[in-house]
Parts: structure tokens; C-alpha cells; sequence
DNA sequence: TGAATGATGCGCT
DNA sequence: GCGCATCATTCAT
């Protein structure tokens, strides 16, 4: 039960291609030792954004106060602020000077369910995290956390030495540009990947 | 049950 | 000004 025998992923982890980081993150455990207590969620589902030449990128649109985290060190949080009320959570892969990130959209909530239905109430406790807006809500990450080290004391990755036995893949969600990609990684056999109210209802079925 | 839309603020042209 | 890596609610069927 000790959180001893969990190896936290360390910079080199994230200092990799883009479209290998985002499924290998898949069945591990993101830890958050928030205002309110513990935090823990088990990633189900991440998009790659590779760099100047992705158009989905923010980074296509060159370098700027915003985006200059992208271009540094691989480990950190990259957090921004979208729609007025959302926050998206990313983690900056690829060695300093290339631009490219991950982002977390789904993850299943393991340790301190409280807080997080709290921040999202009315929210089944599946779908807490089901979302990369409700993620950010329910963990309570905001700007304030953008540029943290992901391989700190504050909040850092655990390979549990759990497998995914069903990686999938599809086009990126919610996005205008390169939709050819599939770079949309996402544990087939999870209910807390996000999706569409459609495809998740006949996903649903499926699993029944 | 599925499609459409309103909320709401900021970064960039 | 416009568009945005979203979500919850409303509306049509």
C-alpha cells in the first residue's frame, strides 16, 4: 500500500517524442498534494500536440509569452485558460528547444473523491475527471500551477506497474486543424474517457 | 436522444 | 474583433 514502491516518472520520462509519451501515460497515476488534501486519478485518455509544424499546436503560432513554456523544459505543467471558464492541464514533453506537450483529458478519480465532488458537485464520480475542463475543475488546477515541475513534491506521475490491456486511438477533440492525426490516445476498457454524449452512450453498451 | 447554443475571458491578428 | 485543445443547458424530434 506504500507509496514507496511506485516509481515516480522522472524528466527523462518526458524529454521523448510526443506521440510515445501520451499513450505510455495512459494507466499511470497523477498525484496532486492540493490545498485540500491528497489528490490521486488514474489517466485514461491524452492528446499529443507536437510541436511548430502541428497546426493544432499553440505552438504553430509561434513563440510567445504564453506559449514559450512549450519550447523549455520537458516535465513541466502547462496549464492555459480556454472558453472564459475552463482550464486545460498539460504535461511539456520533448527536449528543450522543440515545442510540443500532452494533454491530460480524462483520468478516474482514486484518493480524495471528496475534494473533488466538491469542486464538481452533481458530477457521478466516474465522470469527475471525465473531461479536460472537468479534470482542471475537480483537481483544482488553475494558471496558478502553470509552469510547475511535474516531477516535484508538489505533484508527480506513478508507474503503479499497471498495464492498459486496450490502448485506442482517434482524432483530437474539440479542434479545427490536422483531424487527419489520430494523436488521441485512451483506454478502451475505462467509462471515464471522455467523449461525446453519443459515442460514450453506445460505449456504454458495449461494456454492459 | 441528439443537436444547438450560451456562458465568459483572454491571447493574438 | 475573432476564435478558442469546453461544458451544461436548452430545444427539437
Amino acid at each position: 500500500m506504500s507509496a514507496r514502491k511506485f516509481r515516480r516518472l522522472t524528466r527523462s520520462f518526458f524529454s521523448r517524442p510526443t506521440v510515445d509519451v501520451a499513450p505510455e501515460l495512459l494507466g499511470k497515476f497523477i498525484v496532486y498534494n492540493s490545498p485540500s488534501g491528497r489528490l490521486v486519478a488514474r489517466i485514461v485518455e491524452t492528446e499529443a500536440y507536437v510541436g511548430v509544424d502541428d497546426p493544432a499546436c499553440h505552438a504553430s503560432a509561434g513563440r510567445t509569452a504564453r506559449t514559450a513554456l512549450l519550447y523549455g523544459t520537458p516535465g513541466l505543467a502547462y496549464i492555459y485558460f480556454i472558453y472564459g471558464m475552463y482550464h486545460c492541464f498539460n504535461f511539456v514533453t520533448e527536449p528543450d528547444g522543440r515545442a510540443a506537450a500532452v494533454l491530460l483529458r480524462a483520468a478516474e478519480p482514486i484518493e480524495g473523491v471528496d475534494t473533488m465532488r466538491l469542486n464538481s458537485p452533481k458530477l457521478p464520480e466516474y465522470r469527475l475527471l471525465s473531461g479536460p475542463g472537468v479534470f482542471c475543475r475537480s483537481f483544482g488546477l488553475t494558471r496558478e500551477q502553470n509552469g510547475w515541475d511535474l516531477t516535484g513534491s508538489d505533484i508527480w506521475v506513478e508507474d503503479r506497474g499497471e498495464e492498459v490491456k486496450n490502448v485506442a486511438t482517434s482524432p483530437r477533440i474539440g479542434i479545427s486543424k490536422a483531424t487527419k492525426r489520430h494523436w488521441r490516445f485512451f483506454d478502451a476498457d475505462s467509462r471515464a474517457v471522455s467523449a461525446l454524449s453519443t459515442s460514450r452512450r453506445k460505449r456504454k453498451k458495449v461494456l454492459a
